[in-house]
Parts: structure tokens; C-alpha cells; sequence
DNA sequence: CATGAATGAGACTTCATTCAT
DNA sequence: CATGAATGAAGTCTCATTCAT
């Protein structure tokens, strides 16, 4: 995984669930895929709502305003239709992080700025990603997935860490991976424990906090 | 929750549940006491193994070695069970992550044997860990109960980085409680992304390098 | 309750349990419609033969001849579906001892007459009533709705004593109210101990003993 | 059962449970005969508060402060402790409504005093009279000591109808049986109605209501 | 395709009764 | 006898999934 091209990266954090799932039903018709489109809404609504485990499939397709076995014609399963929801998401969540190669800024505005973004694209998809984080503690699919998600994140830091080392711009790491895990891990639970669980700091604290951990910790900035 | 005392934090990390459900059951024979405690291991052998949404309040009385109903003779639902444990790795996880006051060590030394003890408590726990992380997901005792850990912890961090400011050892944090929060994410989200979802990590690789990059990341130590 | 119009009295009769449960489930299709009126049917003759009590739901759907969850699909209860019973009996028992207005009798036909019909209805309801009067002894709902019924009855009654009274066809009653609630329990009782309990006088005997005590009782007839 | 002299019909109406039920267990020592005791009483309090369905087993003896298994140191059911309460509730009813033969009272008087006597002992036993009510629409040694005890009631009116017809006092009844069963009703269903379903009349309204039209309806007294 | 009814497996929970101490 | 723990049968209810129209 450490080795994947940034365009396969692009694509499997865009469908990981048709990895995981079976082929996705396919509606033929313009009709059927507003149709499907409806009930991915009410999806996103009713499991924010509710949380997955509480949904039932009838909540979805009456918050779609069709009928129970309608569900059936586009989904397989709860799972599946969840699985659609994360594909956009994690395509999302990817974009949002991913910064244009030739900005001419420094190190630490670079992280800055990537931080910045993640942190508005998790804010901006909190209630879901919650969900996601939910299911992954008891579904496969999902478990793979969110690991999947992670070493992509995880092994871009680590990329990057790698270079400054190799610049000089920071002392050599011992365990570049680690620590690169260990910073994935503050940004993300940090989003998660604060826009998921409780909604406490802003935008600009929480930029501020997370880059300074971050540059200070891997010596990139003196105090 | 800042100004606890150190006894009260005690007192909270090790009868959480008992605040959030119901009181406890308690038998008054010695018999009563033993198949109670029965009923508890299996439930963390089954929890474990299957997760908490696949354990059957069946498997548990099982696994026990007694009849269906037993269970209920001493717990009124699968949740109050967890509860139980919780409880019990509340207390050791608070235990293991408290150094006595006197021990002439350095900032950094004190940080890093902290760290040390949450992971090793940490890894020890591992399996019941994930479990009650994944209840903290849907269930509201269970998110509570997380809340106020993490707090505890939070907090403590917090003072220690207070400390550290006002004596001159770091310099000033601008959010010292959003660095406390970042910091405690990084420390328990590592341990339960390497220890829960994978077995990566050797502990000195862990200790290592989320040590490091707290002292460094809040200024304490210099490259 | 005194001054309700007649086409109050008839609506309440025939809705009483949607007064004191959750609105009835309605099927929308034929197909629906006709499975509903199976199990009420189903029901039926369950709760007669069996008592309310020893009728458990799987009894009721297996005679309807479905599957176990078919019953909720319109019912929520054993509660419920006896509810639904009790409208259509409550309906009947209330036309039936209803008498046109301008039937040319003297006032002891009139009596005579209603107190026909009343007996004759309660013959041809009486497995059910029974299972009603068992039900009002300790369920809330058929208890509210069992009084509501009663108080229909004896106001009617007691209208009838006073217009009585008033035309001086009887002598004035130091307690109409009392003597109505009496006389309902005599009606009422005697049925219920006849036809539900044994099976025991014909329809003349009851009629005319209950007729004559009454006549006589409010003075209406010297001997 | 008409024809039971009048010592026979005491002797039944103080034991029948013994009929219907097993013979009771005897506690032998005097501590025991306490227990036992104490048990009836609680029995009494819960079923009260409770209703016997919703009474369990364990309501009673702990309300007795007892342990579980105590119980059936004394009874083998629910069932049998209610027939113990029976008892002494079936003899206190028949006593309150025995009259002394010479006491020299008119017809009216006479049947005045046993309303009286038998209103009175209803209203201080309602509590427990409703349940017996309750118990005896499903269970067949209860609804057989209900009957029991109202052909009791029944055939003693029956009998005083035959004689002040006999004697010429009122005219002769075309069945008097039907007319002793439908004043029983009337009798015993307006306590019910007004004592265990609602609180309504005083015991003069009572008394005279049933009374006068009792004493008319068999054409004892004229307007 | 859409609808909404039908299915049935499966887990929970209660509590009378029996037992071991 | 007293205690309180252990048993296990039974019935309720839910809901994903399949089917008939």
C-alpha cells in the first residue's frame, strides 16, 4: 500500500465499497437513478438520526418516500447502501486533503493548510463519519475499509516525513511509520472526539493546535 | 471536572457504571458471589470473541456454564454486564497511568514512564478495550462513560502542561486544554488503531515515538 | 355523559378502543383488508374457546391460518385485536336495545321490548362479552371501556325514569340515578350469569322476570 | 344445592377452597401457624395493590418480609393462598347477611337489615371481593366457588320468596328462581360496580334503592 | 419497476418451582 | 424450617428479506 500511485489512490478512496461489496445494482433508467439518488438521501438522514443499528430499511425507504420492497431493486443490504454513502465521502475526505503540488509554500503552511482542509471536510461530513466510525467496530467491509482509508492517509504523512528527513528540513525520524500513524491518529480522533462526540473547538483552535503538535513534534520548528 | 481531587477521579474511574445504569445486583451468599464473578469472565471471553452486538445474553450464561435465566439472577441486560467490566478496566487503566509524586524524574522521563504504563495497561486490556469503544459508538451510557474517562485523562494532561508552562520548562500554550485534548487522541487512538484493529508495534517503537512527539510537540524538548 | 345526543352515544359504541388505544393499523389493499378480518375472526373464536389469557398470539395467527408476524402486521397486541372485537359488539349491543321512537307501546312493552332485544343480542354475543368482562377485571383499557359502556346503558335509564316520574307514571324516585345503576346491574348481571357462566333460563323466563322486577320495582305496575 | 340445610351451607361457605383445592398444608408449630400468617396477610396487601395477575410469588413473600422459598413452605400456589383469603371473606359475607330468626321484623325490615348487613360487609371486603371476581372469569376452582357461593345467596332468597308467597304476602312468582337469581344480581353487581369499580354511592343510597325496588319488584309493597 | 403484504428465524425476558446449603 | 440461588419452559416481538399483484 505504501507504493500506490496517487491516481489508484484517488480511485480506490473513491470506491472502496465496490471492492468490498458485490457489484453495485445499476439503475438503467434516468428514473431509476433519481430513484436510487432518493433513498441514498434518506439514508444519510435517517442513519445520522438514528445511528445504523437503529435503522431499519423501512425507515429508509418511507424517509424516500417509496415503499419497503422498493429498497430492495438498489440495495442489497443496510450495509450496502451505506457502502454508496462512504464512496462519496472518502472521495471527499481525499480531495479535501490533498493539496496542489506547486504552491510555493513552506513546510509548515503546507500542513497547515492540509489540516485545514481535512479538518472542514470532516466537520462538513461529521454526522456520517461518525456512522462510518460506528460500523467499522463491528462490520468487516467497513473495518477494511476505514484501514484502507487510514494506511492512505497515513502513508502520504509518512511520504512526506520521509522527504524532509531527507532534506535536512527535520532530524531523521527512528520510526517514521509510527510516527506518522501516531499523527493520523491525533488529527482524525481529535475531529472525531470533538465534532462527533461533542462540538467544542473552533476551526482556528483546532488548526492552530493540531499544526503545532505536529511540526514541533517531527522538529520541524524550533520554539 | 477540572478541579476533582485525585481520590474523587479514583473513586468516578472505578464505579462509572454504577452512575449510569441502574445499582448493581448484588448477592449476599458466598455461592451467589462466585457465580456472579462466573458469569463475568464469560462474558469477557464472549465479548472478545464474537464482539458485543453478535454475544447472546445465551452465550454468556453458557459459556458460564449455567441455564439461561441465571444470568438475569444478577445482571438485567447484556449492557450492565459490560458495565461490570468496565468498571474494573476503568480503575486499572486509571491505576496504571498514575505515578506516585516523589520519584525524582525529569519531565520527559516522567512522560515517557506514563506512556509506558498506559500501553502496557493498554495492551493488557486490549480485547475489552475495543469492545467498549465499539458500545461507545451507539450506546449512550457507554458514550458517557468514555466522555468522563477521557476527560480524566484530559485533564490530568492538561494541569501537567499548565505546570510545565508556569514553571518555564515549555513555553505558553495557546489552547493548553485543545493541545491536552490532541495529545490524550493520539495516545489512545494509536494504542487503539495498533493494538485493537492491528498488533503492530512493539511497545518501545510505541513508547518511543509518542513520547517523543509530545515533549518535542509542546516545546519541552529541543531537537 | 347524561347529555349526550343519541348520535354521540352510537359513534362512541362503535370506536370505544379507538378512544383508549393507538390508532388501528389500516391495510390499504383488498388483499390486506381480507388477511385483517382472518385473524379478527381467528381471534374470535380463540378467546371463546380458550379464555383471553390462555390465547397466546401464535393460537391466533396459526387459526387465520399465517405466520406469527403476519399478527403484527395489524395488531399490536392481544389487547388490541380484542379491541377491535369489542367495537363491533359494543355496536350491536347498543342498536340492539335501541327502540324506534314511534312504536305505539305502553311503557311496559317499551321495557319489555328493549330488554328482548338486549337478552336476544347478549345470547348471540355472549362467548365474547364474557371474554370482555374477564379482560375489564385487570386490564386498564377494557376496564375504561366497560364503564363508558355501562354508563351508556344506565343513563338511557335513568333518562327513562324521570320522563317517567315527570308524566306521573311512576311515583318521583328519591335516587334515579341509583335506581338506573341498579337495574343495569340486574339486566346486566343476569345475562352475564346466565349466558356466560351456565346456560341456563330460556329467553320468555329471562325476559319476563326482569321485566316484571323492573316494572314493578320503579312502580310503574301495582300487582 | 337447594335443599342444603342451613349449618351445611355454613360449613361450605367457610371452607370451600378445601373443596377445591388440595388439602392445605398445617404448619405444626406455633411459629409456623405466625408465618403462615403473615404470608395471608401479605397476600392480601399485594393482591389488593397489584391484582393477582400481576402479583408474583415473590411480591408476596418478600411484602411478608420472607425469603422466596418460604412461600411454599405453606402453599403450592398463587391460587391456594387466594382460596386461604377466600375462606374467611366467603364466611364473613354469609354471616353479615344471616339474620337472627326471631327478631320480630316486618318482610321489608327484614330484607332491609340483610342489604344493609351485606352492603356493609362488601364495602369493608371490595378490595379483595374484585379480585375473586377477577380470578374467578379464568380459573375453574374459583369460578366453581363463585358459583357455589351464589346459589348460596341465591336459593336462601329463593326460599324467602317461596314463603311470603306461601303466606300470601306477595303474589305467587312465576319463577321464583329466575327472580332470586336476578335480585342476586342485582344485588351483588351494584356492590361490585360501585365498590370495586368506582367509589359512588353511600350506604343509605345504597341500601334503599335495592331495597325499595326489591320489595316492590315481588310485589311486597305497593306505590 | 413499484407496492405492500407475508414470512419466520431468533433473541429476550419472566417467574413458578425446585434445590442445595 | 429458612434461605436464596438455579432452572428452563414459554411466549413476545422485531425486522430483514422474499413474494404476489
Amino acid at each position: 500500500m505504501d507504493n500506490l500511485s496517487t491516481s489508484t489512490e484517488r480511485k480506490i478512496a473513491a470506491n472502496l465499497s465496490q471492492a468490498l461489496f458485490d457489484d453495485p445494482i445499476v439503475p438503467t433508467t434516468e428514473r431509476g437513478r433519481r430513484t436510487r439518488e432518493r433513498l441514498v438521501a434518506a439514508a444519510a438522514e435517517v442513519f445520522v438520526r438514528d445511528g445504523y443499528l437503529d435503522t431499519r430499511i423501512t425507515d429508509i425507504s418511507q424517509t424516500a418516500g417509496m415503499s419497503n420492497g422498493s429498497f430492495y431493486t438498489y440495495f442489497r443490504s443496510k450495509a450496502e447502501i451505506l457502502g454508496a454513502l462512504s464512496d462519496r465521502i472518502n472521495a471527499e475526505m481525499y480531495e479535501a486533503s490533498t493539496l496542489p503540488r506547486d504552491v510555493g509554500l513552506s513546510p509548515r503552511e503546507r500542513i497547515e493548510q492540509v489540516n485545514r482542509s481535512y479538518v472542514r471536510a470532516y466537520r462538513a461530513n461529521a454526522g456520517l463519519l461518525g456512522i462510518v466510525e460506528q460500523v467499522s467496530t463491528f462490520n468487516h467491509e467497513f473495518r477494511e475499509m476505514r484501514r484502507v482509508t487510514r494506511e492512505t492517509f497515513r502513508s502520504r504523512i509518512e511520504r512526506s516525513l520521509r522527504r524532509l528527513a531527507d532534506t535536512g528540513a527535520i532530524p531523521p525520524l527512528k520510526h517514521p511509520q509510527a510516527a506518522a500513524d501516531a499523527l493520523t491518529s491525533m488529527v482524525s480522533n481529535f475531529c472525531y472526539v470533538s465534532m462527533v462526540l461533542g462540538e467544542n473547538y473552533d476551526e482556528d483552535t483546532t488548526v492552530d493546535t493540531l499544526t503545532t503538535l505536529w511540526v514541533r513534534g517531527v522538529g520541524l520548528e524550533q520554539t
